[in-house]
DNA sequence: AAGCCGGGGTA
DNA sequence: TACCCAGGCTT
């Protein structure tokens, strides 16, 4: 590395520390080393705003205060803490990650072993590894990301191995290494708060005379992605049946959204389905003759990155069911809401209470 | 390399 | 609407 470059990279860290001197949030998770907590709060804030993940990282911690208190806990109440988070292969690879540091009998103390865990990448190494220990690994992160794209002018499209790699070599080269943990907090508060994703104020950045992006007038379109999303319609029914204080659930397996939550009984279908449909299916012969259905959720839609759902939910009232359909079990409708359920299901639930 | 996985906030 | 968020896993 040149004398030139050097210098440089000490001026972007420098600037970046002063800046978040001056402008840092306080947050439960800062300034503490406890690697445990830590890990925590960069598994809820993946793909997640502070905002959003703010609660549940209290919630978490109150309930399981250290990792022994976590890997013993059943997944149901760890998803059920989960839930309306997103994402939750994030709560079941916690779950699993916890038993994997008990099993080591302690949490690991380096970049290898902690990247090994389930569910902590590249990104969430670095925040343990240089939060918990000091030690010299950058996080790049959306944040991080956007800010060197802007900064020096980079067009790489992100979202490519090549991109990876180039923003992963230059964030690891302009890293303050002798302070990772206060310069790595805060590049992703400088990110987040001054060089916002849209309509940032350039003209309160420290960085205005040295960013390629302002001087080039591109500050908007960078940082560069290649993939859109493409969305996918279905079209779901769901049936909330209550039998003698009963309701019908089954939990989500494999291979779809929302693993490992409960659910009424579905339907899906490959067009939009009237009440018709439903009562002259196949899949509700179980139900029996005397079946009441009473529409409690109509034309709604639930957008999900990759899905638009298109939702029908009815409540069905029956003295006794011929028999259970596969999969499916009865619970006591009392104890509802100590089984994890998607945001949608919740939705559903409080549609069943008003009315 | 590409696809998949949630939910909420913002312009 | 479209895009973004302290990303990671599977295929």
């Amino acid at each position: 590395m040149n004398e030139k470059h050097n210098n440089g990279d000490l001026f972007f860290a420098k600037t970046i520390e002063e800046w978040y001197d001056k402008n840092r949030r306080e947050l439960p998770w800062r300034d503490i080393t406890d690697p445990y907590r830590i890990w925590i709060s960069e598994i809820i804030l993946q793909q997640t705003q502070v905002a959003q993940g703010y609660d549940y990282f209290l919630r978490f911690i109150r309930r399981f205060p250290t990792v022994e208190t976590l890997s013993s806990a059943n997944l149901d109440e760890v998803l059920q803490l989960w839930q309306g988070l997103g994402y939750y292969s994030r709560a079941r690879n916690l779950h699993q990650a916890a038993r994997q540091i008990v099993n080591l009998g302690g949490f690991p103390k380096d970049y290898k072993n902690i990247r090994a865990l389930k569910g902590v990448g590249d990104y969430t190494a670095a925040a343990i590894s240089s939060f918990a220990y000091g030690l010299p690994y950058a996080t790049v992160d959306g944040n991080v990301y956007r800010v060197l794209a802007r900064v020096f002018a980079i067009d790489t499209p992100i979202d490519t191995t090549a991109g990876k790699k180039q923003f992963a070599q230059l964030a690891q080269q302009l890293l303050d290494k002798k302070r990772p943990a206060l310069y790595n907090q805060a590049l992703m508060d400088f990110g987040a708060l001054q060089c916002r994703p849209k309509s940032p104020d350039c003209t309160k950045c420290p960085l205005i005379a040295k960013c390629a992006a302002f001087a080039s007038k591109c500050v908007d379109t960078l940082p560069v992605k290649q993939k859109r999303t493409k969305v996918k319609d279905r079209h779901l029914v769901y049936l909330y049946v209550r039998s003698k204080g009963k309701i019908l659930l089954r939990q989500r397996q494999q291979g779809d959204i929302w693993q490992g939550l409960y659910e009424p009984f579905l339907m899906e279908y490959e067009q939009p389905a009237a009440l018709h449909d439903v009562a002259n299916d196949k899949r509700t012969v179980w139900l029996g003759e005397k079946a009441v259905f009473r529409n409690i959720l109509s034309r709604y839609t639930h957008m999900l990155t990759h899905q638009r759902l298109n939702v029908e939910a009815y409540l069905v009232s029956i003295d006794e069911p011929k028999l259970t359909p596969d999969g499916y079990c009865w619970v006591d409708e009392a104890n509802r809401d100590e089984y994890p359920v998607s945001r949608l299901v919740e939705i559903i639930f409080e549609r069943i209470n008003n009315n």
